[in-house]
DNA sequence: TAATACTACCGCCACA
DNA sequence: ATTGTGGCGGTAGTAT
């Protein structure tokens, strides 16, 4: 049994309650009974505490300092509230040495001004809250700053946009770190979406895309969703990548959290709800369309899927718009 | 809604 | 020794 995952929050006075908050809820939470393994989270203060809550008229204390970063394994940089100076230097510098000793980095909405100053974004590509996204690009010219993502990382150096995106990118990391299932019973335990994609402003569409491109995977993936009005078997779908059905299905759900039947569900009533809004085709072909057979059979998985019959979400979905 | 036939899932294990 | 593979079989889930 490996140990525990070392995560430090580095926090400056003010701090972002929500955007802190959002790092102990992820990583401070013991879920071991659901399966989660255990990280273990420090508040560091980056200046001496105590802090203040940035427009919660409240402080925190915490026992640790910056020799706290020494420890960790990640250091997460939750905001910053002074544009146009960093964080003094032996706090850049313990930054600089956490990283090239090993230790993940990640900031969240303006805690990537800290990245920055500290050096650790030069040649990247990097992201923040939008509304700082041009102030961020005019003062660091050699960051490629891209404000229509909810986040972006490589290695070991990962910024987030605004506020809510830093759940993305905790989920992402702990996906990194324990796999994709984890990652789901995380999620679930949130009551978030496992996976947004896209603009900061636009919202989940599909579930789940074909992530982490493993193999042929992907491209059997791909293909089935082009193919979803077709009799699809996982036995099928193994041969298409390549796989024997077992490795097949192991991997898809290592990468995916899902079961491959269960993801192929899942697109079904995708497609399914989006013949609804679109066409004016009646049930049983919809059904016959997404490859679920039988409207009777439709209206099970949407209603499991979505709480509620195809022809309500139509109509719902008609007076909506 | 119930019964039936079929498929998927996953632990186990031997093997590369 | 560690890690990934893939066949087998019981059980759970799905389709009609």
């Amino acid at each position: 049994m490996p140990r525990p995952h070392r995560v430090a929050i580095l926090a400056f006075d003010p701090f972002p309650p929500f955007e802190l908050s959002v790092a102990c809820e992820v990583f401070g939470m013991d879920r071991r009974d659901m399966g989660v393994p255990l990280s273990e989270v420090r508040v560091v203060a980056g200046v001496p505490a105590p802090l203040h809550a940035k427009g919660a008229g409240f402080t925190i204390d915490t026992p640790y300092g910056l020799e706290t970063l020494r420890w960790a394994d990640t250091v997460i940089v939750p905001g910053w509230y002074s544009k146009e100076r960093g964080p003094e230097e032996p706090v850049l510098d313990a930054l600089r040495k956490a990283y090239a000793r090993g230790a993940r980095v990640a900031s969240f909405c303006s805690g990537a001004y800290v990245l920055a100053y500290a050096g650790l974004l030069d040649g990247r590509r990097a992201t923040t809250h939008w509304v700082y996204a041009a102030d961020f690009a005019e003062r660091f010219p050699q960051i490629d700053v891209d404000p229509d993502v909810l986040y972006v990382g490589d290695d070991r150096v990962f910024t987030s946009a605004g506020t809510a995106a830093g759940i993305d990118l905790c989920l992402h990391m702990v996906r990194l770190d324990h796999g994709a299932e984890v990652a789901n019973i995380v999620a679930r335990r949130m009551v978030v979406p496992p996976h947004r994609d896209g603009g900061q402003a636009q919202f989940i569409e599909a579930p789940m895309p074909p992530r982490c491109d493993d193999d042929g995977l992907a491209d059997a993936l791909a293909w089935a969703v082009e193919h979803l009005d077709e009799v699809i078997t996982v036995e099928s779908l193994a041969r298409r990548a390549r796989l024997s059905p077992r490795t097949f299905a192991r991997r898809f759900k290592a990468s995916s959290g899902t079961t491959p039947l269960q993801w192929l569900l899942q697109q079904r009533v995708v497609l399914a709800q989006r013949l609804l809004e679109t066409t004016e085709l009646p049930v049983e072909v919809i059904a016959q369309r997404c490859g679920l057979g039988s409207a009777a059979n439709l209206r099970l998985h949407f209603g499991r899927a979505l709480g509620t019959s195809p022809n309500a979400y139509r109509f719902a979905f008609r007076c909506a718009s």
